[in-house]
DNA sequence: CACCAAATTGGTAGCGCTGCCAAAAAAACC
DNA sequence: GGTTTTTTTGGCAGCGCTACCAATTTGGTG
């Protein structure tokens, strides 16, 4: 694998370079058309044009058409700057997210963001990279847009970051956890639960000698969940685990590879590896293809969060399954509806695969 | 690969079940601390509280010890509504993507995203999935918010997108596409170069027999732009395309795999495949591995996108690595900088891999 | 045609903040 | 000490819209 080179004129990090055409355009926000003008070419009241565009209140079908026919020829775009402003309760739903590397975080907006458009309600994010101390800021930050709700990963917060959003008054709801006291609404599943039963069908299946690779479990804590009692159940079966390998840095099928090659350098009667997630999984699933080691006879693999591209391997991975679009979209709707505080369990569902 | 049960309590798609704690907690918002209140609190202006905040213009550091006193005591959070209102531009950044699952629209969110946050700007976004119609309608809703800029894939737009956007007179970012005419900055590769490179390498790699296996091309138009002048290329050199299968849907790993089996049940002796990216590539690359197909001694594959995935394969993917995060991160800063109208040019990498 | 209820409509006070301007206080200077 | 500058401040008018309320029109009734 050689970079043979860059192609197609400019460089990545060189300085942006000017198309040959209008260089002069626009520069600042040009007069924008506001309500007030709409009702004006209208020959109606203010109210009258919100009421309308709103389809709230009452109001005839003839102004009904002479307001739209005014809104047409302005090409009027309603400014929800001032709406949000005026009204009570904003139509934003703040995600506070870990990560967009990690495919979890996308399929969990991606069912989010269904609901709200559909809804009329508007998404905004920022990236936290796992750390508590940037999910604070962030939070706040999010906090001044005075959102209809708030969605966090997870239970694990500051004290500041509970505090502030205690104080907030907006509807919070944690993701993709179960394990822990949720500030208000919780949608997911129990990633203890998930680690329990990977172990209980490694064990069920007679692997004994069992080890684990996985990324940075301080920052991912539904990782550590699941290794935890992962392990307690190893334990509770008199099969403790016999080996790790800890990658430092985010998950990735690189790390996967890397790491059971290391596991296995120092470890090398393992039977089965649990890991810390799919991605990781499939690194080692390469690295005993390209090793030539026989699986599952000579060594399992068993993952978590069932990608399809799990299903597409020569054997598909033994994993377990998780609902990332349904936590999104459950939650969205739980905060459209207004719901009442709840944990919503969605569960999981285990994938026996062809690699366990 | 059989799936044995749902676990752990709920079921996906169940009504939700409450959890037994507090059911009767807070459902409208509270009373929330202003800046007047603040001010009050300090024993000084609204103005003033307004300026230590900002940390603009001028205030002796007394009044600013006392105003950050009282904001900390009230657990005061300025309200980015209000004050995106009244003053002359937002702080919010809109993306427009067409969809969340291919993961090169999380990569240039997450480029864009770092540089945001750190100029204090927020994004918001909405998914069209590869619809044109979907496009204008949450382009019109975005608007409405009254965005420092709308970041838009590609060029291929409706009428009433692009009038739209020339009327808001915020700034408009057009990624991933350098082929075709920018409404204001474009930021991205050409796609056409990335087709032509591709069939080039091919061709000096001595493969005649070039087949093709793609995902629907209506929908998005930069593999249909690589597809075309892949095509152009190989006729040009007296090897037209000598088979070609196109998958309804989204690409993926399963259509990757599945394609390439339906191309060589019609047409068995080809050389070479050439995918429309990356997830589509590994399919491929799967369906050989299961039916032994030897690579790329037997059949050749080339990619698109250069996903890290395809370095950890037991041979490296050949195909040809986009700048992504890049992508969105040279948007982001041209947007912040408010830098004039321009095209620039992040070039790509052809990776030459194993497979190829 | 007078009279009352229902359906429409317009006026206007904010929503919480920023930007401008003039007033007040502090510092510098003669 | 008296000015002139410079630095800090506070007041207040909006930003564009919604919510509330009162005014007006419409429609029906007796």
């Amino acid at each position: 694998m050689v970079a043979t080179r860059w192609s197609s004129g400019g460089q990545a990090g060189q300085p942006p370079q000017q198309s040959g055409s209008n260089v002069t355009m626009e520069f600042k926000h040009q007069p924008t058309v506001t309500l007030a003008e709409v009702a004006e070419a209208a020959g109606v009241g203010e109210s009258t044009v919100s009421r309308v565009l709103r389809n709230h209140g009452s109001f005839s079908g003839k102004t009904r058409e002479r307001v739209m026919a005014a809104v047409e020829r302005l090409g009027y775009v309603p400014n929800r700057i001032a709406g949000t402003l005026a009204s009570t309760g904003s139509r934003l739903v703040a995600f506070v997210i870990p990560s967009l590397s990690n495919i979890v975080f996308p399929d969990v907006l991606r069912g989010a963001s269904a609901v709200l458009e559909e809804n009329r309600y508007q998404a905004v994010f920022s990236v936290t990279d796992y750390d508590p101390g940037k999910e604070e800021a962030l939070a706040a930050a999010m906090l001044a847009w005075r959102p209809a709700a708030v969605m966090l990963a997870g239970f694990e917060h500051t004290e500041g970051t509970v505090k502030m959003l205690r104080a907030s008054g907006c509807r919070v709801v944690e993701l993709l956890d179960l394990d822990g006291d949720a500030l208000d609404i919780a949608v997911g599943f129990s990633n203890r639960a998930a680690g329990r039963e990977s172990a209980a069908f490694l064990l069920k299946r007679g692997y004994r000698r069992i080890g684990y690779v996985g990324h940075d479990l301080k920052r991912d804590t539904r990782a550590g969940k699941r290794f935890s009692s992962f392990c307690e159940t190893l334990d509770a079966h008199d099969a403790p685990l016999v080996a790790r390998e800890i990658l430092e840095g985010a998950s990735s099928v690189e790390n996967g590879r890397l790491g059971l090659e290391r596991l296995l350098a120092r470890t090398s009667d393992l039977d089965a590896v649990y890991f810390s997630n799919d991605d990781m999984a499939l690194g080692g699933y390469f690295h005993c293809l390209a090793e030539g080691i026989a699986i599952p006879s000579k060594l399992a693999i068993f993952g978590y969060n069932g990608l399809d591209i799990g299903r597409a391997i020569p054997q598909p991975l033994s994993t377990i399954r998780t609902p990332r679009v349904a936590t999104g979209q459950i939650a969205a709707q739980l905060v459209v509806a207004n719901a009442p505080p709840q944990a919503v369990d969605l569960g999981f569902e285990l994938i026996e695969g062809a690699t366990a």
